[in-house]
DNA sequence: AGCACGCCGACT
DNA sequence: GTCGGCGTGCTC
């Protein structure tokens, strides 16, 4: 008999070996095995067992033959083998990496058990919110589902998880999963979950000892661990009997691994992983990813929204949306700017998040406003001063449109044109001028490319209470603590919402919450804008994020972004611009195929990055607007499969997050 | 990904 | 004269 096995490196085949007579019984799929590959010796997972007759064996020397046999049953009762083979083709990433990352942490050899386990204790459930109280009803009937859960802060979460792990692990062996966006989020949460499971919570991220993690993954495996918390690899954990998981921040990018191979959406494994073991998955946050909003509309996720909306009760920041419009040429408007003086002459401090770096600038009537759109995808077009024939052009960022600048305002016939935009340096001169005596920390690209020591004394200087002024880009948000926080600004949020990711207003939504929330009780929250009309701003100030992602879901229907398609993305470099033209045209012949069957698929581009033109790199990409999850792993298997061109390189990606 | 082979630079 | 840099090639 032979084995097919699979083993973790970047090679799209498997391996055919020699299964020796004594594990002929004993050897099936999902078991690892050790086996000489190569000079060395490896860990490989069985794939499948067949007879020599169906092998096909030509321009082989000699087969090796199986060492032995590491496991007695499979670790993962889901079927670890279908998932990766899923992985593989919804990322595109060699099945052994994607399979690897199921067993990449296993032991050898399993030690045995530790003594028995304590019981768990009566939860004291919060549920004073009915839509809490409805979750766990549902949760304790046991049954598969999967849910959307609308959560606010870490205190909150602190005393509703507890309760829903006590609602769905009612049976003696089963075990539920935490998965958290980020390391600082699992100490308290662990300590909140102790108290109903003492002794029985586990830990898991990339930062624990070998020792710690070998307990770690043993614990999880034996039924130790009741709840286990993890960070993004914690999905791919084996359990005994895992009923229950909640991803707690689940709109958060971080889930999504594309810096290494392999590639993959924590959240989709999560939910695919839930619904094949029959369990019940819960996605929290605050402000749910419009994937899985739309994932709620279409019943997919059963929704609760513990969140009190609209009209907000209890206290909250003010939320103030200025249209730059009334404000001319001024960087801050003149309400951000009589409430920062008058802020930090109360003692309070200011956070200022400036537009991006680098920002090409916008235009806009001097008439009446008016500013450029893109037809086809609707973000704000950028102004770019050198087209190909010399003369100015519009761009937009997302998918590549360009046209002439207008000679005249399509509203108002206006003939002046204005440009704006303000990066963090220009504003950080206004906000000194504005405060003379303030003290002003900085907070932002160069800052964080430098050394770690100093963005954190920059940090520390604000947080400690030192700097009345910190201006910073939206990452300054993420790692504040600030005890005298009374006001936070958005100087040029446009420069956020015509950024070439479609995800931008969503991304520019969950900051503003963010920021609004950072603010607590009380203070004073201002928005920059030239678009105040623009649906992010509609109902911003009641902080309702159930009217916002509603009409983003329409935007993205409109428009064909996901949930409503999936994304492949082709990127082409080279030094030779001849050479991206023609690797482009490859890759146009091998989507060919999309739309032959009538579907609604789409081709964005070539989107080329603005002020590319003086450069001697070139580099541009398509985006493939599959209209099915079918279609989209086709696409991704075909342009990964695109000839190689001498001196281009090539870069595929499947959903992308960073654009 | 490992691991080896292989061919050019600074060291005992 | 060796140690060691990382390019390239192979793994049933």
């Amino acid at each position: 008999m032979l084995a097919e096995i699979s083993f973790p490196i970047p090679l799209r085949k498997n391996f055919y070996y020699l299964l020796p007579e004594e594990l002929e019984l004993s050897a099936a799929p999902g078991l690892r095995v050790m086996a000489s590959f190569g000079k060395r010796e490896a860990v490989g997972v069985i794939i499948r067992v067949m007879s020599e007759k169906d092998a096909d064996l030509t321009g082989f020397k000699e087969l090796k033959t199986i060492t032995r046999l590491l496991d007695e049953n499979s670790l993962f009762p889901e079927d670890a083998l279908a998932l990766a083979a899923w992985m593989s083709g919804r990322w595109g990433s060699p099945r052994g990496l994607c399979l690897g990352a199921f067993y990449a942490h296993a032991p050898k050899e399993f030690t045995a058990a530790a003594g028995p386990v304590p019981p768990a204790l009566p939860a004291a459930a919060p549920a004073e919110l009915p839509e809490i109280r409805k979750l766990l009803a549902a949760l304790s009937l046991g049954k598969a589902g999967a849910y959307l859960l609308r959560l606010a802060a870490l205190e909150r979460r602190e005393l509703v998880y507890p309760a829903v792990f006590a609602a769905g692990l009612r049976s003696e062996s089963s075990q539920g999963l935490l998965l958290v966006p980020d390391l600082s989020f699992i100490p308290p949460l662990a300590a909140a979950l102790e108290a109903v499971f003492p002794g029985r919570v586990g830990v898991w991220h990339a930062r624990l000892t070998p020792k710690k993690r070998a307990e770690a993954w043993a614990g999880t495996l034996d039924g130790r661990f009741k709840v286990v918390i993890a960070t993004r690899t914690g999905v791919f954990l084996a359990f005994k009997d895992l009923k229950l998981g909640v991803m707690d921040g689940e709109h958060e990018e971080i889930y999504k691994q594309e810096e290494a191979e392999p590639y993959y959406h924590a959240r989709e494994v999560f939910l695919r992983r839930m619904a094949a073991l029959g369990g019940q998955a819960i996605l929290a946050s605050p402000c749910p990813s419009i994937e899985s909003w739309g994932a709620a509309a279409d019943k997919r996720l059963e929704r609760f929204d513990a969140i009190p909306s609209a009209p907000l009760t209890g206290p909250g920041a003010d939320v103030r949306v200025l249209d730059m419009a009334q404000y001319p040429g001024d960087i801050l408007a003149r309400p951000l700017a009589d409430g920062l003086r008058a802020a930090v002459a109360a003692g309070g401090q200011a956070l200022i998040i400036a537009g991006r770096k680098g920002y090409a600038s916008r235009l806009f009537c001097a008439n009446c406003g008016w500013m450029p759109r893109c037809a086809e995808c609707g973000p704000g077009m950028t102004l770019l001063k050198t087209g190909a024939d010399g003369g100015p052009l519009l761009l937009c960022r997302r998918c590549g449109k360009k046209e002439p600048k207008p000679q005249t305002c399509p509203k108002c016939a206006g003939k002046v044109f204005r440009e704006y935009g303000a990066g963090s340096q220009k504003t950080q001169e206004a906000v000194g001028k504005l405060l003379p005596g303030a003290k002003v920390a900085r907070f932002d690209g160069d800052v964080l490319r430098g050394s770690l020591k100093a963005m954190r004394s920059e940090l520390e200087s604000f947080s400690k209470g030192e700097a009345d002024v910190l201006v910073g880009t939206r990452i300054a948000l993420r790692e504040l603590g600030a005890p005298r926080l009374s006001l936070v600004a958005f100087i040029d949020a446009d420069s956020d919402l015509s950024s070439a990711d479609f995800r931008a207003s969503e991304k520019a939504y969950q900051a503003f919450y963010g920021a609004w929330r950072l603010l607590g009780a009380k203070g004073d929250l201002f928005i920059q804008t030239r678009e105040a009309g623009h649906y992010v701003f509609s109902r911003l100030a009641e902080m309702d994020y159930p009217s916002f992602a509603d009409g983003e879901l329409a935007a993205r229907k409109d428009f064909l972004y996901p949930p409503f398609c999936h994304i492949v993305k082709a990127r082409f470099a080279s030094y030779d611009g001849r050479a991206v033209d023609a690797a482009a045209a490859d890759f146009l012949r091998a989507m060919s195929f999309l739309g032959a069957a009538g579907d609604s698929s789409e081709i964005l581009g070539p989107v080329i990055p603005p002020g590319q033109e003086k450069r001697k790199f070139y580099s541009e990409y398509y985006l493939v607007k599959a209209a099915s999850e079918a279609a989209a792993m086709q696409a991704l298997e075909k342009a990964r499969a695109l000839p190689q061109r001498p001196g281009v390189k090539y870069f595929v990606e499947a959903d992308p997050y960073g654009f």
